[in-house]
DNA sequence: AATCATCTGTTCGATTATAGAACACATGCC
DNA sequence: GGCATGTGTTCTATAATCGAACAGATGATT
């Protein structure tokens, strides 16, 4: 019997490894699941579903509707308070005032194994139609210039040691030589990024990031002002 | 201390329960912990802790630094992104609106267990020396203008009824009364708050608040923002 | 109105995942 | 060199977990 179908990793615990994926099923739907729907989704027997499901319930990670139907709780947002708390205190008013001179929307996202998680996010003031990436929104690392950017801050050895299977992409060395990296229509059609590498505390490789529509500045303006910003992070972040 | 210490609340499944406390702890922790400081404050053998870490780490809900120490992971950023994703779209424009034209903090609070925890949050743009209140921020449901209008939804018995132990407020039924409930001093010294209460996705109850240093509007004005406010993401929520 | 269908919640014995000790290895300090 | 600290691995008895079977609640159907 196979634990884990699909990714062949099995998981040293069991029991927590299960919690976590009903979790994850249930961020990823978009409405509350009936505990047969998770038992489902997960894959294991519904009276399995319903245990792990009251000990998450205890912890106010998920909660249930009228309908007895589940949905996440508000346990999570405390946990991910957690999450680089000093990187907000550190970054926040760095990207509020790139956000603000430059009217892009600014945010630093880290490296997570095939993918790129946006953490903290700042819109600009005069927010018309501006990009909201919220945080805990994803994309692959293969998509976009954060990717490129993070990338861009290891060798194509470092990064295929690091990342097998993940191709190292050919902008990255580019970006490397200038400076900073850039997307157009990657992530989202219409949108474009620049980027440039940082490090936050985890160690986790990070891309300190803006997004916009249509550029009104020369993009080396803007990669130095996200350059200055991100050595300023990293120095408060000692 | 033991599981069972303190609350005596046996949780079904003990090696789930015990990975959430993992990241309770990790959450409350200022700083990244040793894997045998963490297994000291969960009260487990090290090998257990580091079993279960080692789950923990495999879906990203936590990282390792170079030492090897631990802390949050962007995991939990991701599950975090599913609270409430329908309260964020409906909910942010209101609360913008709100910090603008009131030069106030607004944000939105659920009631959980003993506490209440910030989920959205929108600071004024004119950001001088504003209150922030970021998501994942907890205070007792005690204190407060949020816990005030939480308890004053419900009559006196249903809050016993729902909550017991948790002493009913006096204000409760005046802010019933009144349709809005306020504080002064209570959670941050200097800082009052006007909330009124809410339904959000969930069913749990929760409030629409504001936050300011001092009043440059009438209380009651204020309130009918709120009122108002909470109207209508309450009917865009469905 | 009665029946059926669906879902939640509980109980219990067999099984198996887990607990925790003991050990091997790496690193920094005296 | 030796000691201290901490990480990572292996192994077996134990106890937590699995999953089936059952009971109760709720709402749809004929």
């Amino acid at each position: 019997m196979t634990p884990t179908a699909g990714s062949a990793q099995a998981s040293p615990s069991q029991t927590l490894s299960r919690g976590i994926r009903a979790l994850e099923i249930l961020a990823d739907a978009q409405h509350p699941l009936t505990i047969a729907e998770l038992a489902d989704a997960m894959g294991v027997h519904r009276s399995v579903a319903y245990r792990i499901l009251r000990t998450l319930e205890d912890h106010s990670l998920l909660v249930r509707d009228d309908g007895g139907r589940v949905q996440p709780g508000p346990g999570l947002a405390v946990l991910a308070r957690g999450v680089s708390r000093n990187l907000q205190t550190a970054a926040l008013p760095e990207l509020t005032q790139l956000a603000n001179t430059l009217t892009m929307s600014a945010f630093v996202a880290v490296w997570d194994h095939e993918e790129c998680v946006t953490l903290v996010t700042v819109d600009p003031r005069h927010t018309g139609a501006t990009v909201v990436q919220h945080p805990g929104s994803r994309h692959p690392i293969s998509a976009g210039a954060p990717g490129i950017a993070i990338q861009s801050a290891m060798s194509e050895q470092e990064w295929t040691a690091a990342a097998p299977g993940i191709p190292y992409r050919a902008e990255a060395a580019e970006a490397r030589l200038r400076g900073y990296a850039a997307s157009h229509d990657e992530v989202i059609s219409g949108v474009s990024s620049l980027a440039v590498p940082i490090r936050v505390p985890g160690g986790r490789p990070a891309a300190l990031a803006v997004v916009y529509i249509r550029a009104a500045q020369d993009p080396r303006e803007v990669a130095a002002a996200l350059a200055a910003a991100a050595e300023r992070i990293e120095s408060q972040l000692g």
